[in-house]
DNA sequence: ACCTGAACACCGTTCAAGT
DNA sequence: ACCTGAACACCGTTCAAGT
C-alpha cells in the first residue's frame, strides 16, 4: 500500500531537500532574499519552521543551497549557449556564454547580493569559470593570461553588473533637476544634459543596461584580445 | 555653570549623531557589519539601545550615515591624490584617484557590501564621480564615452574588486589537490599547476590582489584610451 | 523517519515615562 | 532636550516529545 492510502484525507506531500530549496528560491524572486526566513517559508510550505531543520541544517546551509541552485542553472544555460571555440572566435564563445549566464540573473536579481556573502564558492560556478579557461586556452591563451583575464572580468564573468552608481538613474533628469545639480557637480550635469538631448525619446530609464553592459564586457574581451596576439 | 557642574560624578559625554557613527564604524571594522545591532552599538557608547533613536531615524538611517561616512572618506582621500590632468595624463590622474579610493576600501572590507544594500547613493560618491568625469573631459573624452566609462568601470571605480571566484584562493595548492581537481576541472587545475609552478616562492596568497586590481583597472582605461583617441 | 510545541536568546522599534 | 524601561513582533535555533 501506497502511504497515501487513506483514500479521502488531504495527503501531505512530503518535505525534502530540493522541495525546500525550490520554495526558497520561489520566495527570493517574489519577495527579494530578505523575506527568506525559516518561518515564512514554513508557512510557504504548509509545515512549522522546524520542520526545515531535518532537511536543511541551518539557515546558512539553506541560503548555500539556494547559491548552490541558482549556479547550476547559470552554469546549464552557459553550456546551451557555448558552441565550439577555437582561434579568433574564442572572444564570440566566451560573449555568448557570459551574456547566456547574465540571462538567469535577470530571473533572480537577488542572487548576486547572496553570491557574495557565500564563503565557499559553488562548484558549479568553478566550473563555469573552468568551461571559460578552456575556451581561452582555445583561442591561445597563455595560462598566465587566462588567470590575469578570470580576475579582470571579476564578477562580470557571471554577468554582474555591479555598479553602484547609476549615473542616469530611472527617468531622464528635468532642467530644473538639472540645474540644481550644476552646483554642486558640473561635470555629471553636463553629461546629463548632452546625453538626454541627444535621445530625448527615452524619458525613462534611459541608460539600457543591457547595451552599457555589452560595452564593458567587449572593453575587456578586445583588450585581452590584443594581449593575446603580442604576448 | 557648565552642565558638567557636579564636580565628583562621572561626567558623561552626551551623544551625538557624529559620536553614533563613529562608534557603528569603528564597530564594523572590528566585527564586520552583521556586528552592528543597536543594543551592541548603544552598549558600546554606554547607553541604552533606546537613546540612539534620537540621534538617528531607524536602523536605515544609521547604515545610511555609515556609507556616507565611508563614501566622504573616500572622496578626501581621491582628491588628495588628484593631481591636474589635460591631455593624455588623464589616464594617470584617473588611475591615481581610483587606487587612492582602493586604499580606504582595503581598511573597511566591509563598505562595498553596504553600499550595495543603500537605495540612495552618497553625495560624496557622486562627487568622486563628478570629479571622474572632469578628468576624462579634461583628456578630450566625449559626454557619451565618458558615461559608457563611468558604466564599464562601474564600482571599480570606487577601488573594488568584486571577485566571486578567487582562482587561486588562499594557499597554493598542493599537487594530490591539483590531482583530485583535474578530473572536474581540467583547465583550472592544468592552470593553476603552471602558475604555482612558474612562482614557486609564494605558497602562500600568491594571487596578488593589487596585481590582480590594477591589471583589471589598466585593461579598461587601455581600452578607453583607444576610443578616445579614434572617436 | 519525519514532524512539532514550547522555550531561549537575540533582533528592531514604539510609546509612555522619567530627568 | 535628552535618555530610559517595559513591551511587542519578529528572528534563528535547541531540545524533548510526538506519530
Amino acid at each position: 500500500m501506497a502511504p497515501q492510502a487513506r483514500s479521502g484525507s488531504r495527503t501531505r506531500i512530503p518535505l525534502n531537500r530540493e522541495r525546500v530549496l525550490r520554495a526558497a528560491v520561489k520566495l527570493a524572486d517574489e519577495g527579494g532574499i530578505e523575506s527568506v526566513t525559516m518561518r515564512r517559508l514554513a508557512e510557504e510550505l504548509g509545515a512549522e519552521a522546524m520542520s526545515l531543520y531535518y532537511h536543511v541544517a541551518n539557515k546558512d546551509d539553506l541560503l548555500d543551497g539556494i547559491a548552490d541552485a541558482v549556479a547550476m542553472e547559470i552554469n546549464r544555460a552557459a553550456d546551451r549557449a557555448g558552441a565550439p571555440s577555437g582561434g579568433a572566435s574564442w572572444k564570440a564563445a566566451m560573449r555568448r556564454r557570459i551574456l547566456a549566464a547574465r540571462q538567469v540573473l535577470l530571473r533572480h536579481p537577488w542572487a548576486p547580493g547572496l553570491f557574495e556573502t557565500r564563503t565557499t564558492t559553488s562548484p558549479a560556478i568553478i566550473g563555469h569559470f573552468d568551461a571559460l579557461v578552456g575556451l581561452m586556452r582555445d583561442g591561445g591563451f597563455s595560462h598566465d593570461l587566462a588567470h590575469h583575464a578570470l580576475h579582470a572580468l571579476g564578477s562580470r564573468a557571471l554577468g554582474f553588473s555591479q555598479e553602484l552608481f547609476d549615473p542616469g538613474d530611472g527617468a531622464a533628469p528635468s532642467d530644473a533637476a538639472v540645474a540644481e545639480m550644476a552646483s554642486q557637480f558640473p561635470h555629471l550635469a553636463a553629461m546629463l544634459t548632452e546625453i538626454a538631448h541627444d535621445d530625448p525619446e527615452s524619458t525613462l530609464g534611459w541608460c539600457d543596461d543591457q547595451t552599457e553592459f555589452e560595452f564593458g564586457l567587449d572593453l575587456i574581451l578586445d583588450g585581452l584580445d590584443d594581449m593575446r596576439r603580442q604576448p
